[in-house]
DNA sequence: CTGAAAGCGCTTACAG
DNA sequence: CTGAAAGCGCTTACAG
């Protein structure tokens, strides 16, 4: 069918300048807000417009102007309640000022990825705030930089292009010292998930915040990515020959779903097995004992990655930027004193 | 700072023409995969296109072409998990689909549903799958819907629009079933949030279903919205005068929320007082013991939501269709026949 | 403060 | 199978 027979014609704006008795460059201001036109054609032009059902064709404006208001976002996942923070976060900035966001979901692949960005870019997006996918190339993103503005969120896969991500580093150390502090010496680390900047750090903090405190940093444990399969696999704690006595979990969807998985097998979460999560994506609520946790605040960080990728709107040559949030230790009840 | 600072000139149709030696229009055939351009024109004009590091402008296309091939999605809120995965679902029907999503959150205000659809259309959007906001009035989804190919999820407001939802009533149907055939003759309905098409089917289905089993279909308990002040009204059931021992509860957040608050009152979840969640978002892993609940299933309504979306801009005239996706009850934990 | 003209980068008939 | 011309609905200088 041709689009006529779907969309009753839309009024134009020359439609609107010929109603109101002006130009097609008067009711262009008009509709731009500029201070230029008398308050008396404004009016005329406002009444032409409400009574036309008028809506203005951003694609017309933007063809012209050079500049389409519309961002792109790019996650590698929408299950985790992680990014759907995040995304909040930017929503939030992003349509005060006005702009739209097209979304994607990249499932962590690179091919994806690119797809989706270059269809992004096709669509004109005036920028990215873009959480690269594992093993993402760094070329593909800094070329993006190159002619978009561009901003990395969570991870990153080169300096110069601008970061907003959380501090993991330090979060791990204040996970560790918490534990320790309890007198706990065997401490595993369950991690989940691909390898990128955030797992590294994650990772790294980890094993030097261990060995600072004279521990073994070693205890490492693959876990699988669904709920359901991780409680099933609490079994690969326990089973450790090095009988860790607490988990620093990768992410609270691990915690979660351990420390159900401790419970399914009898052993007391936060007496008999501390469980440490991170992000604290749910204050720790959903689960009993309830889950101490390090928390990221996602949500902030979309909303500090929109602010950026505002600034870079402004000033594209700018240096790049580095930011990460700073971290606190929640401490609630799957976190114990080592019982003897 | 000028637009040309920030992005390097782009490639145009007339570089790519010029480069590889034809018109514009066939360079555009080349771009659009149009059978009608010589094998050998064709592999001239890509090596072109690859050289320039060319990319469409699919904003002077669609000026052209009168079509976007870019839909908005409108959900009233993106905490909600449910809201997550029903997004999920509608990303990936219509990203295969090569449309791009544009998303909003309408804050479940019917004014900024109106403003953000409004700020759509000016974007130039084929279509839009809304779930209205509390309160929408059904001529600003009707008219809407006259202009622009549009479906209703999750909530509707008018029969005159396409709608994908879940079949509520039966899914209370089989919640009540479940707690009358264990036992319970005092059953609470726990709910929450703003009054709307959704929540006058869960609310109609419970009461008609413990009439039927001639059960007082009037304990009904408003909680509020977030999972730790949930929590903390589970005593608002257990004080209810006329002592309920189980609860249907309007969401699984809500469940969640109580199934915890219980355990902090100490009272047994399953033995001492059955809980039953709604829309099954996360296989009631989360707790223990695991949530009994009636399934929804939000991704597969989003892919059914984006594929009417898809039917609907093919045939804009068609009559309205209405879809309820059927329910299962996926019995767990939490539930348990009446402790005497 | 307002108007006539050019142009943004494509696609669409229409010839050939 | 290819090319020259018109036009999509705006905004942008430029006059006045």
């Amino acid at each position: 069918l041709a689009p006529e027979d779907q969309k009753t014609k839309r009024a134009t704006l020359i439609d609107v300048a010929r109603l109101a008795g002006v130009s097609r460059a008067t009711a262009s201001l008009v509709i731009r807000n500029s201070p230029l036109v008398a308050k008396s054609t404004r009016v005329l032009v406002e009444e032409a417009i409400e009574s036309l059902g008028y809506i203005r064709n951003l694609t017309a404006a933007r063809l012209r102007a050079a500049q389409t208001r519309v961002v792109g976002l790019v996650v590698p996942n929408l299950t985790n309640p992680f990014f759907t923070k995040l995304l909040a976060g930017v929503e939030e900035v992003l349509e005060a000022e006005g702009l739209a966001v097209l979304l994607a979901n990249s499932h962590d692949s690179e091919g994806r990825q690119n797809n989706v960005m270059r269809r992004m870019r096709e669509h004109g997006v005036d920028g990215f705030l873009v959480c690269p996918a594992v093993d993402s190339s760094p070329s593909a993103i800094e070329m993006c930089g190159g002619h978009v503005a561009t901003v990395q969120v969570l991870r990153y896969v080169t300096r110069h292009i601008d970061y907003v991500g959380a501090d993991y580093r330090s979060g791990m150390e204040q996970a560790v010292s918490h534990l320790a502090a309890l007198g706990h010496q065997r401490i595993a680390f369950a991690v989940q998930g691909g390898q990128h900047s955030a797992y590294h750090e994650r990772f790294d903090g980890f094993g030097s915040a261990m060995s600072r405190f004279d521990l073994d940093p070693t205890i490492v444990v693959g876990l699988p990515s669904t709920l359901p399969e991780i409680s099933q696999s609490a079994h690969l704690i326990v089973e450790d020959a090095r009988s860790p006595t607490a988990t620093i979990c990768f992410n609270d969807l691990v915690a979660f779903g351990l420390s159900g998985g401790f419970q399914d097998l009898d052993i007391k979460v936060g007496s008999q097995h501390s469980i440490l999560g991170f992000d604290d994506v749910m204050q720790g609520e959903p689960v009993r004992p309830r889950l101490t946790s390090v928390a990221t605040y996602p949500t902030e960080i979309g909303r500090r990655a929109a602010k950026q990728l505002l600034l870079r709107l402004q000033e594209p040559k700018s240096p790049s930027s580095y930011f990460a949030m700073q971290t606190d230790l929640h401490i609630r009840q799957s976190t114990g004193p080592l019982s003897i």
